[in-house]
DNA sequence: AACCTGACTCGCC
DNA sequence: AGGCGAGCCAGGT
């Protein structure tokens, strides 16, 4: 299994309502460098509606800038929609299910 | 075929 | 405290 593989098989478990930072997923996946390749592999995005690249924000809790399926607004309005906390354009990084972030278990 | 760049993050200076 | 470099992979030029 490749990194790419790698990396959706982690994306795709994020569970709804939740959001996982690119380290986070990276460090799932094997190497916490791979946060890059992280993006990267979100970016080519092969498998779109099967994929929540939407759940996936940077470690202060902003999506992406470059965005590429609507925008950051789109991105945060969907999160918001799956009942993911927002403050101040960004997700709630420390109240999310009274957990910090996406600390679920990611197997 | 080699080099550059890109949805990132952390550690040093 | 802010800025810079390093580490990862894949795709495009």
């Amino acid at each position: 299994m490749n990194t790419f593989e790698k990396i959706y098989e982690v994306v795709k478990q994020i569970p709804r309502g939740y959001v996982a930072t690119y380290g986070q997923i990276a460090e799932l996946a094997g190497n916490r460098h791979w946060s890059r390749v992280v993006g990267y592999a979100l970016h080519s995005n092969p498998q779109p509606g099967v994929i929540p690249c939407h759940r996936v924000v940077t470690k202060d809790g902003d999506v992406s800038r470059a965005f590429a399926f609507g925008g950051q607004s789109r991105q945060i309005e969907l999160l918001k929609d799956e009942g993911v906390e927002f403050v101040d354009g960004h997700v709630d990084m420390e109240n999310i299910n009274g957990q910090s972030v996406y600390s679920k278990p990611l197997n």
